[in-house]
DNA sequence: TATTGTTATACTCTATAACTATA
DNA sequence: TATAGTTATAGAGTATAACAATA
């Protein structure tokens, strides 16, 4: 297995362009763009939500027990490509804020369901909002069509990576 | 100062959509596709850099002090959006490889000039082909134009950021 | 006093391995 | 035996603080 490979960088400080550098090759590469954009995303996406111990992984993994109820612990572990022991670790956060519980399974009693609360519903339904209002303002210099094709030419990369 | 946020994923586990999965939200967030564009080419970076420890900060650190000759490591560190320590880190790796070499400066004598070695500049024209024929792969099905429209995009989001 | 770089330290994240319980 | 989940452990990466040298 390849060793752990961590993309930190230290939040707010990253400027993607600098004046009097030559940033050489990385100018033209799409890779640099494409981690310029998600440093960009990642920073205000902790100035929107505003509590440093969500993270964009954290907001995905409601979003993902939010849109498909029951859903075990493993499947979070594939879809995110975290090692089981972070699966449990993000319900665990979810959990502990009362906003997810692990239901014991009816036909696999090895395995729970997750389920959302109530108040995990109204909390995600807040998040969603802000991270729609931070996504608005992120891309407000994009038209619709060029929103759009922004995310198809994306899709072009991961879709076949 | 904001904790810190990493944003590890085990490498070549992460899958940008499983079938029967709901990825609610998640799919109309440009945030999220540049999140899976982001970790496509880090996954690739390095199966085709394919040394582990060569990761793509270093890698963009050497691009850098190709590209300016006589950097000192606090510019490093803003460029990056590093710590002074990290910086310092950075540095001692590629001059433990016999890469680069610190220089003490003749103005300022409490920062040293980075430079490039002979097998600096070597090893850099290697990995910068490698990382180019990369990003040929990861790009194979846009077009040139495409290409530049993403690149565009992408501008367009991180440098208002 | 302020800045550059280093060292020591602490913290977060997450992978691996070992374990329990189910299948 | 294989799988789902947990716990314990270890390692990578990097921020903070304290320090030395220089400005």
């Amino acid at each position: 297995m390849l060793s752990k490979k961590k993309q930190t960088v230290n939040p707010g400080k990253f400027k993607s362009k600098i004046e009097g550098i030559n940033y050489g090759l990385l100018d033209s590469l799409v890779g640099y763009s494409i981690r310029r954009g998600q440093i960009s995303f990642y920073d205000d996406f902790f100035k929107a939500v505003n509590e440093p111990s969500i993270t964009p992984l954290r907001f995905s993994t409601l979003v993902i027990i939010g849109a498909n109820p029951g859903l075990r612990q493993v499947q979070i572990s594939d879809l995110f490509g975290v090692a089981r022991p972070g699966a449990t670790s993000l319900i665990d956060y979810w959990e502990k804020k009362g906003c997810v519980e692990r239901r014991v399974g009816d036909k696999d009693r090895r395995s729970y369901g997750i389920y959302l609360t109530k108040k995990g519903s109204e909390d995600l339904e807040n998040l969603q909002n802000i991270v729609k209002a931070h996504e608005d303002h992120m891309t407000r210099n994009l038209s619709n069509s060029e929103r759009e094709t922004l995310m198809d030419l994306l899709k072009k990369i991961y879709s076949e990576a």
